[in-house]
DNA sequence: CACGTTATATGCTTTTTTGATATATAGCGG
DNA sequence: CCGCTATATATCAAAAAAGCATATAACGTG
């Protein structure tokens, strides 16, 4: 799927901005699986617009700088609709983290204990995030694939915060016993 | 962490082309996080033997296309090890499914059921598939990282597996009933 | 035998990421 | 109050990566 379809997506949800789009590929109920740039928005909602799948409306407010609001139209949906019936791209992860782990042979035992900690709170806190993206989210509407979205976010995020709590120490013992570099970092 | 890392993680556990590291980087221990396309992974070879990362020898097959089997350097292994001990980028996840889900109500509930199905095929196979790497990793040398990252492969995998049977019923009430296209797919 | 698959590598085009730049407003530390 | 940073907003260029076509050669299979 491309950025394309993307924008079409959250459009369907309401008018946004370009810099909308961004906030919530990376921190709103997308967040936990899509990723994209300004880069890649803002060119795909022109091109969009090319094609008539969007509207655009300047919005001028005083002092602020001006902000382009995109609307999808019904050829947008239909579009969308189209996209969204063709066969789904296998999900994919990408994860240093795992080829640290892979390779934690080369770690310090306490760097890789770092790594993991911090893993841990990572996830910690975007199941707070989602939490309460949840409760705003349903407190008012409840738009159930989004509430189905973010529970499968939940599930995963506990899925590997159990993995990894349950086998830390299980990859330390691989990682390199810290030698001379005690005090080096 | 980009191709390059990747390269030289690979490397460090023995000599490979590019079409290996690829193939690794899709089938292999590697492919449950992370994706590495030909037109990423040789310019990134060459750039590496360009450093001294790595060294290439052509091996002439007679007959066969020539091959160049890259090895990894002292220096590039300390280049690793730097890179390793980096912070780390919090894991991302790509999925055109989840974005399929939050927009159910475009999609027809006899195609999402096929969306969901799909996806519980998939991961059952990603499932076999490891299972295959552990029993062949483990049963020579038994490198505990490797065994490690599958383990944690296959404890996401079930997860998901359970969300996804769980709650199928749930998303498919979100999509849209079928009206006058049952014959038009 | 024609064709598809595996192994192997290159080059080109298109997409995407990354990072710099620009503007305006609000809030905060000193 | 001043300068800094953060937020909101958008653009553009450069670098990275994805995707796709192409080439060669062996091996299998219908």
């Amino acid at each position: 799927m491309n950025i394309s379809t993307l924008c079409l997506a959250i459009l369907s949800f309401g008018d946004a901005t370009g810099y909308d789009i961004r906030k919530l590929s990376m921190e709103g109920s997308f967040s936990y699986f899509v990723d994209a740039s300004y880069g890649a928005i803002y060119p795909a909602l022109s091109k969009l617009a090319d094609e008539s799948l969007v509207t655009v409306r300047d919005e001028m407010q005083p002092g602020k700088p001006a902000r382009k609001v995109y609307s999808i139209t019904d050829k947008g949906r239909q579009e969308l609709e189209r996209s969204l019936n063709e066969p789904l791209q296998p999900d994919r992860i990408k994860s240093e983290f795992l080829l640290a782990a892979l390779c934690a042979e080369y770690i310090d035992r306490d760097r890789m204990a770092e790594h993991i900690d911090q893993r841990i709170e990572q996830i910690h806190s975007q199941i707070d995030e989602f939490e309460t993206i949840a409760e705003q989210d349903c407190s008012g509407e409840r738009h159930e694939p989004t509430r189905w979205a973010v529970d499968f976010a939940h599930a995963m995020n506990e899925a590997k915060l159990a993995f990894l709590t349950t086998n830390r120490d299980r990859i330390l013992a691989c990682a390199r016993p810290r030698r001379s570099r005690e005090a080096a970092e």
